[in-house]
DNA sequence: TATAACTATGTAAGCGCTAACATTATACAG
DNA sequence: CTGTATAATGTTAGCGCTTACATAGTTATA
């Protein structure tokens, strides 16, 4: 009868033709007669009718939906990527579901399970940095989930992950930021974040070092500080820097793991008295939209995150298999200044 | 055989029962013996067995997942919004899938069709501020989409929509923030953002109009400006209020729709030489993670919207047919001052 | 011991599509 | 005309589950 949700049955008997041709039509199949198509199409529209994607992916196997695992999307980083991979996505008429990223790395939570049993097209998997053995926790529920369907990494991918990825060129980066700030006139470096037991050979810290090292500056290790990145540790992490060392040992520029934890480090400079930037250089990493606002405005480092989302469905869609460097470009902005002479 | 993916055929054969059975040890029925239970289970997880929630969701017509529309996931508000539904969602065992939110008030993209053919158990849609004619075609696209799935609105839902719907008081909210301006002894309180043509009764300059009456202030247009509600926006709108009026006119205190326009306006406020707070107080709304970080840390309004998204995800999956007020707080920073004496 | 009343399990019919294969209609060559 | 290639459409068997219904096996009741 005339229920509200029609099948391809209804349309078919409607239109007076076989479901196959219903089907053809819906596919764009051009062995369909000019006025049998028509006759169709007219029925389809009169019903309002829509083919369930449920029933199509049960026989075609295709459910054109990804899925993104991630983080923390509160993180403005992950939104971007986000977006970045929902917006191709839907050029390619597929949609991206979120998945908790705790899943993946805790064993509280039968690794990947959730996503598995959604048979997606693919699903991209947004790496943070991690100690070792959430590293292999993690790499395990990722080889386990691959059974089921694509994966594409993003983020910092290990090198000994055989899997496809956009990584991030860390130690570039960091080298980068450490010669810009010595072309200042920095010596005192200070950098903070991270997980100190990442194994990680394309960890920030050997940028960091490398940094130091190129300019003939020491590492020292009070400079380091590790920590969660967020705004809270990272304005815990510079008290401590701050506490703990004479004001003629402190750092002249600072450099964060990302922007939120230089929102930390500005907010713990403040409160120590520094001025911005001409005592105390501070560097980003992320280039969040608040960046250009905070005071001074953030110098940072944009890693093109919605080129990475998007370039990630593709390689998903595509069935690529390749493991690439994301590109990234500083913007320089007011938040560091040259070190002042003695 | 020993397929890569087994189905619950294999299952069923390897474990010496029907598939019946094991449907029903999947679904956790009573009625199957002890042994057979522990026989099934075994097979399920030697084979490392997971149901296709594909071929379950044509059955049992249930998809365990929900859509999100969202104007844009770049603002955190939404991304919180998005957060909030998404953990609500899997204490559930669904997923939350994003939708662009252009498909719905737009005609260049058939409404809500992408949403449609998907199944999902229920979406929910963060209206934003529009002007009448999209606000139309928003209607009527989500009277579309209710014929194929359960719809909550989240945000500036306009009262004649019959929909369930988690809203903004946002009169009463621009009322307490006037309040306290005029608390602090301002007198001249300018307005920035949304949409002039914007016919909801509930929106803000209702509040503002209000709030200024009850201070027994006078209305001043050129108080008011309208713009998107982005940081650049609300850069360009206290530019031009500022460029436009003699300074004995300037206004002592602006109220920004959100965060991000807030963020423009201090920014426009310190290139003219202003100092925040006290030649200028700054309210924002929306209570992003980056207010307090904002020089000086942004007063704002907490809509607390993990909580909304959270709500919204138990109205879809009750069926739950209300439309409620979501609550908020007023979170005082240091952006405000009481306005100096002249 | 026959019968009712369960309990545990199996059978089979869909769910709404796709796609391989079958069939019919139409055209065109010999 | 007849035979055969071609275009257009129809038939049907799944896809991997759920679920009503059927059946066999046990135990309780009279």
């Amino acid at each position: 009868m005339n229920r509200e949700n029609p099948t391809i049955y209804d349309i078919a008997s409607e239109a007076g033709v076989s479901i196959a041709t219903v089907s053809r039509v819906l596919r764009g199949e051009s062995s369909v007669s000019e006025k049998t198509r028509i006759k169709v199409e007219e029925t389809i529209a009169r019903r309002n009718y829509r083919p369930s994607s449920i029933a199509r992916g049960l026989t075609s196997k295709v459910t054109h939906s990804l899925g993104i695992v991630l983080p923390k999307l509160l993180n403005p980083h992950y939104a971007m990527i986000f977006t970045g991979a929902q917006e191709e996505a839907r050029k390619n008429g597929c949609t991206v579901s979120l998945f908790p990223w705790a899943s993946l790395h805790t064993s509280a939570y039968d690794p990947a399970l959730m996503l598995a049993d959604r048979r997606l097209d693919g699903v991209i998997v947004c790496v943070e940095y991690l100690p070792p053995d959430q590293t292999e926790q993690l790499l395990s529920s990722l080889r386990e989930l691959r059974k089921f369907m694509p994966v594409v990494l993003i983020g910092c991918v290990p090198p000994e992950y055989d899997f496809p990825a956009i990584i991030n060129n860390n130690a570039a980066l960091m080298r980068e930021i450490v010669a810009y700030l010595v072309s200042l006139g920095h010596e005192r470096i200070a950098f903070i974040g991270g997980v100190q037991e990442d194994t990680d050979a394309l960890r920030r810290d050997v940028g960091y070092e490398d940094g130091l090292r190129q300019a003939k500056l020491p590492y020292i290790a009070s400079y380091r500080v590790y920590g969660k990145a967020t705004p809270e540790e990272g304005k815990k992490a510079l008290d401590s820097i701050l506490g703990h060392l004479k004001k003629e040992y402190w750092p002249t520029a600072v450099i964060a793991l990302n922007d939120l934890v230089a929102m930390g480090c500005q907010l713990s400079a403040r409160e120590h008295g520094l001025r911005l930037p001409q005592d105390l250089s501070v560097v980003g990493c992320d280039d969040l939209f608040c960046a250009p606002y905070l005071t001074p405005p953030l110098t940072s480092v944009n890693p093109h995150q919605q080129k990475m989302g998007a370039r990630a469905v593709q390689m998903l869609l595509n069935g690529e298999n390749t493991r690439e460097e994301s590109d990234w470009e500083m913007v320089i902005r007011d938040s560091c200044a040259e070190v002042s002479k003695k």
